[in-house]
RNA sequence: GGGCCGUUAGCUCAACUGGCAGAGCAGGGCACUCUUAAUGCCAAGGUUGGAGGUUCGAUUCCUCCACGGCCUACCA
């Protein structure tokens, strides 16, 4: 039978239970019992959907779900009301019922809900994917997560360690002090990260408006207005490809710690990430794909230009460097990379993936760094890490650069070397907060949805997000 | 954007070198009062992602299109 002939079966069935007046889309019911039920229980009430019928002569047994987990029940015509055994005659898998009776336990030791009464609180029209094998199609999965979280209880697992994930970060930054805000996600001019942004349309004030790629520049006003120490869980928005690493929309923590510095940031993030894995994997090392990450502190340091030198690279060597570049993306055409852009391709080639215990790789080049503050006595070179975790790129941390004067100068000599597809624009609102002072600051970003592939061992970003962005089925 | 791969029943999967498209689950019927991937029997379910082409004949080969996956590029 095609799945036109079971949809209109199951909307007959929908009619006749209306036709006896029994609302086949009820009205809230009490529940007393979730999974955890125990033998001799009188009048309990349970209620989820439909799994599995085993229908045996005159009785069935059939597998009820809830959020917390399954609950098997009995079924005897002869026990119920009439009106229970309509319900039961046009069930099928898939409703969501509600039911009361006696708990017992069966021959195979299973404690079950003998049913006295049941009652359809949905009935469901569509036939579900296979029992066994569940939702396999990615596709699917994705198009439909919500099919996905009713067949495959791991995914569900997924999405609570997500949220507990953000409980715990919430919980450890405002414990010490820290304050969450919101700030907008429309923008008049993008900044905070580089990237291309989306960009929207405010009617009545006849604006465009772009959605954030960070909320860098705010937070750090907020730093200027004088809290602080403050924090964002939220939304940003790239408009650039889709990966297995990258969703258009991603969530991303900043904190910004006033009279802290990239140090600071670095304790803290050594902290945070080590608290959340303690908490949700029990322990210091968490598996991830086809590596075994330990996360006993302290964590490693290297310097940016060591990695280089690791490699047997100067990193101001520019033809080696472009040499070194060309082997690594071969076939490519190269002319329109700056020597950064070089440095960092062989740095995501041949340095990240072997980063696999935490590792904190320090002292970026200014070019690279726009807003961050330079070492002392080193122009060149800001106080600023990134740490890597099997290979993954989960969190940017500077000291904040304060200096309204030499931000200004940096923002312009973006704005003179900037790309073609990618104008920028001086925000001298940022410029001018700075100018009334911004306190010497420790900043840091952690890609959330990143750590939850890490805790969650997902190869895929989009294991990690709800709703990951599909294009529409036409 | 480029390369490779995939798309067969509602779901999970078969189908040799181009030769009648087949199972299991779900759904329908019958039997069965302790099953749990219940069981046994019977019947049904297909525009093989879409459009063209080659061929006596296409799920299979070719072209284009759609969607997806992986790699790559862009995203500090």
């Amino acid at each position: 039978m095609g799945q036109e002939e079971i949809y209109h079966q199951r909307l007959e069935k929908r009619e006749l239970l209306q036709k006896q007046r029994l609302e086949p889309y009820g009205r809230a019911f009490k529940r007393s019992v979730t999974a955890e039920i125990s033998e001799g229980q009188k009048g309990v009430s349970a209620a989820g959907r439909i799994m599995a019928f085993r229908r045996h002569g005159r009785t069935a047994f059939l597998d009820l779900r809830d959020d917390s987990g399954k609950i098997q029940l009995y079924l005897k015509p002869e026990t119920l009301d009439a009106a229970s055994v309509f319900c039961y005659e046009n069930l099928d898998i898939g409703d969501i019922i509600g039911v009361r009776g006696d708990t017992f336990r069966t021959r195979t030791g299973e404690l079950t809900i003998a049913v006295q009464f049941l009652t359809i609180l949905a009935k469901s029209l569509r036939p579900l994917p296979e029992k066994w094998h569940g939702l396999k199609d990615v596709e699917t999965r994705f198009r439909y997560r919500e099919l996905d979280l009713i067949m495959n209880r791991e995914v569900k697992d997924v999405f609570r360690k997500r949220s507990r994930l953000l409980q715990l970060t919430r919980e450890f930054l405002t414990s010490r002090g820290f304050l969450e805000v919101e700030t907008p996600m429309m923008h008049p001019i993008p900044g905070g990260a580089e990237a291309r942004p989306f960009i929207t349309h405010h009617n009545a004030l006849n604006l465009d408006l772009y959605l954030r790629i960070a909320p860098e520049l705010y937070l750090k006003r907020l730093l200027v207005g004088g809290f602080e120490k403050v924090f964002e869980i939220n939304r940003s928005f790239r408009n650039e490809g889709i990966s297995p690493l990258h969703n258009p929309e991603f969530t991303m923590l900043e904190v910004y710690e006033a009279f802290s510095d990239c140090s600071g940031m670095m304790e803290l993030t050594e902290e945070l990430i080590s608290s959340c894995v303690k908490e949700l994997s029990g322990g210091v090392e968490i598996s991830y794909q086809n590596s075994v990450v330990n996360l006993a502190r302290p964590w490693k340091r290297v310097k940016w230009v060591e990695t280089f030198a690791q490699l047997g690279l100067n990193w101001q060597d520019e033809p080696a460097v472009r040499q070194m570049a060309r082997t690594v993306s071969p076939g490519e055409d190269d002319s329109g990379k700056s020597l950064f852009d070089c440095l960092d391709a062989i740095f995501k080639k041949l340095v990240q993936p072997g980063l696999i215990d935490p590792t904190f790789v320090i002292e970026y080049p200014r070019q690279v760094s726009p807003l961050a503050k330079s070492l002392p006595g080193n122009l060149e070179m800001t106080e600023r890490f990134e740490l890597f975790l099997a290979g993954l790129e989960v969190a940017n941390a500077y000291s904040e650069l304060n200096d309204p004067v030499e931000q200004k100068e940096r923002f312009e000599e973006e704005v003179k070397t900037q790309r073609p597809d990618r104008p920028k624009e001086v925000d001298y609102d940022y410029i001018t907060a700075l100018e009334y002072g911004l306190p010497p600051a420790g900043g840091l970003g952690i890609g959330i949805d990143r750590l939850v592939m890490l805790l969650t061992d997902s190869s895929s970003i989009r294991e990690v997000i709800l709703f990951p962005l599909l294009r529409p089925k036409s």
